[in-house]
DNA sequence: TCTGGGGTCCTAGGACCC
DNA sequence: TCTGGGGTCCTAGGACCC
């Protein structure tokens, strides 16, 4: 048996734990550069506010008073995630992290039946963090996925929903949307609803062959998942990122090389910085920029640049470096760009590096410079220290909303006012 | 005016090998 | 009319997830 849990409107919530005027009210929250919504509460979502809709549409509701809007936090959501997660871990043989806001957890040697246990767990996790979730329990992940769901829509399961004998998974089923299944995303979604299928029951009496014709083999884990049968396995050790990557719209469209230069700068940095973090060193780097693509009266571009490294490095002056060199082969002036990114690739362990006779670079060198600015940045904050070819201003977006960083600057601690 | 960011896996087809 | 068989590696694009 497998569990998951996973946290209600985790960023709504997040902001809530801190603000506990706001529970029972719509609260929503931002995209960076406050671009649309990306999370809600139950009383925004009543409201009709959609997931991912841009902000300015839903503006005038904001402006009548009726929603408390927040800028993304991602300091105080990731370390909050932290916290729901070591709660977890504490409660439980093993745990699988699938996400900022939920994990999947092990049940072996646990009496059954499991649902007291499950809202044992969540209860805790409301104490410890504040933070609410939903459990769900079943034979395979995909189901668990699915009694979670139900979890957080009826109240009377009281946050937890525990599903085990094959007629109840299948009552289930026979009500569930097909849409709503994990694995079945919105191209899958619209192939069924032309079909006719509905229900999560409806794709399961499909046959066999077709599901492996029509949806390949991540297909027919979902239809099989869905009948009981386990093929998509726990994995509690996370395996080590095959891609890193950073990238911004900006809040205006940006014209000159100078600007853009500066900004790829810095997402190399960061990009570089997060490769040391994870103790791996990359062998590839990729940039790219993209015009503003809703806006049809200009003309578009959206292209990408990679370059091999002669060997793989973790070293931010030379990850820029060649970040640089890719944005020159990719700029065109005459442009308004809005977006750029920069992505490293060909990741492997640090330990395992193989260096080069001829090397140009003095590794010793750079390895020591690193540690000094990742200890110093550490200690001091973000962007202390930085590559020069970043230079002084660090690239800024709109973020009129943001709460304060509760849980991980001294500055920022709440303040509790005695009246 | 204003429209996010960060990932993974699978497959088909081409290039290549003997 | 006929024109082998068996395989690997790589990449782009498409699907999915949060």
């Amino acid at each position: 048996m497998y569990g998951l849990c996973d946290c209600n409107n985790f960023y709504a919530s997040c902001e809530r734990v801190f603000r506990p005027d706001l529970v029972g009210r719509p609260v929503v929250v931002l995209s960076n550069n406050d671009g649309c919504i990306i999370a809600r509460s139950n009383e925004a979502k009543a409201l009709g506010i959609g997931m991912g809709q841009p902000f300015y549409q839903v503006r005038p509701l904001i402006e009548q008073g009726q929603v408390t809007v927040f800028s993304a936090n991602f300091a105080l959501y990731g370390d909050l995630s932290r916290r729901v997660m070591a709660t977890l871990r504490s409660l439980v043989p093993g745990i699988e992290i699938y996400s900022i806001d939920e994990a999947f957890f092990d049940l072996r040697g646990m009496a059954e039946p499991l649902d007291g246990f499950g809202r044992t767990i969540g209860r805790t996790i409301r104490r410890n963090v504040g933070i609410p979730v939903s459990i769900g329990i079943a034979p395979t992940k995909t189901l668990a996925k699915i009694a979670s769901k139900l979890a957080k829509q009826y109240p009377r399961l009281d946050g937890c929903c525990y599903m085990r004998r094959p007629e109840d998974i299948d009552k289930v089923l026979r009500k569930f949307p097909l849409q709503d299944v994990w694995g079945i995303g919105r191209r899958y979604g619209r192939m069924f609803d032309r079909m006719g299928l509905r229900t999560a029951r409806q794709f399961v009496d499909l046959p066999q062959e077709w599901v492996r014709a029509r949806m390949g083999v991540a297909g027919l884990r979902t239809w099989s998942e869905l009948q009981g049968v386990e093929c998509i396995t726990f994995e509690q050790m996370p395996p080590r990122k095959q891609q890193i990557t950073l990238s911004r719209s900006f809040p205006r469209e940006i014209h000159t090389l100078e600007e853009l230069d500066r900004i790829v700068a810095e997402f190399a940095s960061m990009c570089a910085e997060k490769l040391r973090g994870e103790q791996s060193v990359c062998a590839e780097v990729q940039c790219y920029l993209y015009t503003n693509r809703h806006r049809e009266d200009q003309p578009q571009r959206c292209e990408t640049e990679l370059r091999l490294l002669p060997e793989p490095t973790d070293s931010s002056l030379e990850i820029v470096r060649q970040a640089r060199i890719t944005l020159r082969q990719l700029f065109q002036p005459g442009y308004g760009y809005k977006k750029a990114g920069v992505i490293l690739s060909r990741i492997t362990p640090a330990s395992e590096l193989q260096g080069s006779l001829f090397s140009p670079l003095d590794r010793g060198k750079h390895a020591r410079l690193m540690d000094v600015m990742d200890t110093v940045n550490k200690r001091l904050g973000k962007g202390k220290i930085v590559v020069a070819a970043q230079g002084t201003e660090p690239f800024h977006m709109n973020r009129e909303h943001l709460s304060p960083r509760y849980t991980t600057d001294w500055k920022e601690l709440l303040v509790v006012k005695a009246d």
